[in-house]
DNA sequence: CATGCTGTAATGTCAATAATTACATCCGAT
DNA sequence: ATCGGATGTAATTATTGACATTACAGCATG
């Protein structure tokens, strides 16, 4: 299964807010129509990257602000706050292999291991990666477009 | 999104035929009856290993055989031949980002790179770890169970 | 207090996972 | 040659998550 696409959504409304801050409102609908989905889509994702403590929103009159600079915020951050798996898990492990199977109950633990190695250097890889140098090379491609 | 359990299944298979062949004869049934899962579920994905060249599979008669030594494949070789995106991509990107807005013709060019050097290192990772070490594993465990 | 925005529930569509039934097809053993 | 045990695969169903959309309550500020 791939990520969702609120990730790639996330890293381009926070990429808006540092382009745009200052000269538009950052609303729900202004981003929607950036990114090109429905607001309430917008709106979810900011609550679940509020919940999260990567930014404030203000209620009534609008606007968006991450809570730290960029070079603070890692797509794991971002990843955690808007991948819904409960427990953490990359891989989804079979639930139920037969206790009565010598494989079936030491599989689960010699397998284990190596997949935790696995989602281990990818979290570890996505910690490396920041939200500034997302937002610089976003920026110098929208100035050399002239 | 997570790894589908048709990953950890396709492991769990590979380990039962190496520790049973000899002493039982391998059948989707037997098989289905270790992982815990319907016979069909295990056919299916035989039907992926097979194709993606992994094993080969006997009609008639029934039994399955790795083509290949187990230290010779891969986490990612079994990855790729159950996981089924078309396009290969681990993040989903959002589909339709404004092309009017400067971000959103901006973003899939800035982004990409990260994302894919997010892949490759994990790929890389499944890369190197081998059946072998997962059914030696287990088979360790099994002879230090008494 | 009117306006514009956020927060969120409700509903619908679509795709993927997984379970299950059913049956055609194959092939070795008797 | 055929019987029995296996595989190959289609069809159906349930469940879940993604994402879109409508609707409206609640909030803050001019």
């Amino acid at each position: 299964m791939q990520i969702s696409s609120r990730f790639t959504i996330a890293v381009h409304v926070f990429t808006c807010i540092d382009v745009f801050k200052g000269d538009y409102k950052i609303t729900s609908d202004f981003l929607a129509s950036s990114v090109n989905v429905n607001p309430v889509v917008i709106r979810r994702i900011m609550q679940q990257l509020k919940t999260a403590g990567l930014i404030e929103v203000r209620r009534g009159t609008g606007g968006i602000e991450p809570t730290r600079p960029l070079d603070e915020i890692t797509f794991f951050d971002i990843y955690k706050a808007v991948e819904c798996v409960d427990n953490g898990e990359l891989f989804h492990f079979h639930e139920d292999p037969n206790p009565q199977c010598p494989v079936g109950r030491n599989i689960h633990a010699a397998l284990n291991g190596r997949l935790n190695e696995v989602q281990e250097v990818m979290e570890n890889e996505m910690k490396r990666i920041t939200l500034r140098e997302v937002v610089c090379a976003t920026k110098e491609r929208i100035s050399s477009e002239n």
